[in-house]
DNA sequence: TAGTAAGTAGTAATGATTCCTATTTATATT
DNA sequence: AATATAAATAGGAATCATTACTACTTACTA
């Protein structure tokens, strides 16, 4: 692949912000840099840098985000701020399982816990299991 | 909340498949029964369905998929085809850590297992746990 | 059985994303 | 360094899922 200086942008943009961004959001930081990028540019290279590997995305609502960390981890959504919290949590699901009794094979998860913030929680988080 | 047929039909409709269907498909179901019915009757009502906790919905590629099934099962999806296939596995997370480490209150999950269904794996499935 | 507010049909508008094409540019070759 | 050329871009048009709008219809209330 060539090199491209749009796409070297967009990966950095990415890859230094933990907001989850979608391109629009990726598109108007991407023009501090360089004032006449255009979208279609950004969202080819989101699906460049997506395919090779340097980033990954997911459907958040009408739209797609992208995320610049691509260890293995979940994320928290508020249902109130739509805020996206990173976590430290790995998955933990019956491979063999699945591998079995589907006849499945998996290659990667998405796994969202849906919820309330910090900020928009009502009250003390009860400690009995009501999910 | 009115009794409205239009409802009952959707309704039905979603409940009586395990196919995840999109709202063009409950539109073209419904339209077997109501031969006028219109498609944004069939948006406003999957809404109102969700809402009450009749169906669930998620995301799936570029439109929302909705879900009779409202139990906690997580699917797999086949990044070839694009079927969804229903599990019977239970989210299984550490919820105490979650509340604890991250101030956060979760209601519901949403558990992707992405991959190749029987008809799309290449080979047998190594036993090795390679994600 | 009439009143009325909720629901509907049909269509226009929106917004994220993709497509198209003339122009520009990275890079391989002379 | 100058040239050729295929890949990448800018800018704008097109697409498609979804939502918004509005005049008409209907379930339910008194």
């Amino acid at each position: 692949m060539r090199f491209s200086y749009q796409r070297e942008v967009i990966k950095n943009i990415v890859c230094s912000t933990k907001s989850h961004p979608n391109a629009d959001w990726v598109f108007n930081e991407a023009k501090k840099k360089i004032k006449n990028i255009s979208l279609g540019t950004v969202y080819r290279n989101l699906k460049i840098l997506e395919s090779n590997g340097t980033i990954k995305s997911f459907h958040d609502s009408s739209q797609v985000r992208y995320d610049g960390n691509v260890e293995d981890h979940h994320h928290l959504k508020c249902i109130e701020c739509g805020i996206l919290i990173d976590t430290d949590i790995k998955s933990d699901y019956d491979r063999e399982k699945i591998i079995k009794n589907y006849e499945f094979e998996p290659n990667d998860i998405e796994f969202f816990i849906i919820g309330k913030c910090k900020k928009h929680k009502t009250q003390t988080t009860k400690k009995n299991k009501e999910l």
